[in-house]
DNA sequence: CATATACCGTACCGATGGGTACGGTAATGT
DNA sequence: ACATTACCGTACCCATCGGTACGGTATATG
């Protein structure tokens, strides 16, 4: 018994000896097959279609598997929910921010880049039907806290990535001093306004690309207002 | 047959002879009786202590009736949910603001306290609660939109009534030119941040009487810096 | 007193869905 | 060739819960 194991081991006590798939960057894909991954991706489907109708064998059926399969990877419903999660987090690494010369030009295309894609990012299916199952799972005390992975995706996964960024920006005389944390949920604030709990709730609030790209430039312009340093 | 029917109207063939109560301004307790209110009540407190148990079964115990009148009163379950959010939403009116003359200190306070009334209602368990609930349930296609509603209560009442303060504001020359909308949006986006959303997915963040004091006030010195009148 | 109304409490029904068991099959290893 | 492993598909069990039915009681009304 046990070959590929349950995944939510959230500690893999040994298992993994990876015969054929290399973890590829760090993110670690906590030693999903193929097989298992194409599996998170029709849930991830399925909960983006309809989260209501996520059943198990909604699942088994449309990824062709059984549910024995699923429990015995994933444990119990909760754990698949866990892994996909999870496993979707773990698709949108990004590039950490490359320290380099900063002045506000390089800056305002940082933050701008930022709020651009904090804005794709939280007003995507993909994103809003996460956050939903995480919001609606948030007060269960089950070990699963799907809303801390949502927020490492969607915040703080950001933030400490822009944290840098601010804090070049300050020893370049670009900004005032300040807080950097601070700083990043006025900029996050700035940036999503109401726009993410509208959504969240169902408000019909659809955001183009043009859209997007000018609240990017008014959060930056008024990030500089609020901050950019008084003199030379 | 037929003494109090279904409050969730919407349709009610025949019904509403309307002996007794008038209907007030558009929302209105709806003709809700005392006992009435009384099982919507047990139903907040089940619904803040854990939603998953929120069943119709434990609403019938703990308000000591039986189901088969909460059937009969709300139609059914989402019946029953949408008269606790309506009812909910309709205990919290505000004063609309009255207007009179126009200085900064008099608008500061103004935008002060309405954070302050944002924070505070918006990180209450209650309101936690509610937000979870219909963020939950919008995607469903029920005709009962518990998102509208909560944003009704949590920022579309609050937005319409801050509004006519900016417009003053404008006038008083004490602000610049701007979209009241698009002013409030970035006033609410300053005020609330993450912490809304953060609250939501689980994260424990609570704001103590004091915080929520010096959020408001950071929020609102930002708007003066964002949008105060340039010169005189 | 008789009747109707409104309600409580309990029992019941049917569907749904999480979780388990089992038989069958294809691939792999010895 | 045989055993093992991993898996699919289906059937099954059981708890829960929405919704309904029914009997009983208190109150009001004629």
């Amino acid at each position: 018994m046990m070959g590929q194991e349950s995944v939510l081991s959230a500690v893999s006590p040994e298992v993994t000896q990876t015969e054929e798939e290399v973890p590829a960057i760090g993110s670690s894909p906590d030693a999903l097959s193929e097989r298992q991954r194409e599996v998170l991706d029709v849930t991830l489907e399925l909960l983006i279609e309809n989260a209501a109708a996520l059943t198990m064998i909604a699942v088994a059926r449309r990824a062709n598997c059984s549910k024995e399969t699923l429990y015995k990877w994933f444990g119990d419903r909760d754990g698949l929910l866990a892994a996909t999660v999870r496993y979707q987090a773990s698709k949108v690494r990004v590039q950490p921010f490359e320290a380099g010369t900063m002045n506000r030009a390089k800056l305002a295309e940082v933050l701008e880049g930022f709020a651009r894609g904090l804005l794709t990012i939280l007003t995507s299916d993909m994103s809003v039907a996460l956050n939903r199952l995480a919001v609606s799972q948030a007060e269960a005390k089950s070990g699963a806290p799907l809303g801390q992975i949502v927020l490492q995706n969607g915040r703080f996964s950001t933030g400490p990535r822009l944290k840098p960024a601010i804090e070049a920006g300050m020893r370049a005389r670009v900004l005032k001093d300040l807080d950097p944390e601070e700083a990043f949920r006025d900029f996050y604030g700035l940036t999503i306004r109401d726009t993410q709990i509208r959504i969240l709730l169902g408000d019909d609030l659809r955001l183009s690309p043009k859209d997007i790209e000018a609240e990017a430039k008014r959060a930056t312009a008024q990030f500089f207002t609020l901050y950019a340093a008084s003199a030379a």
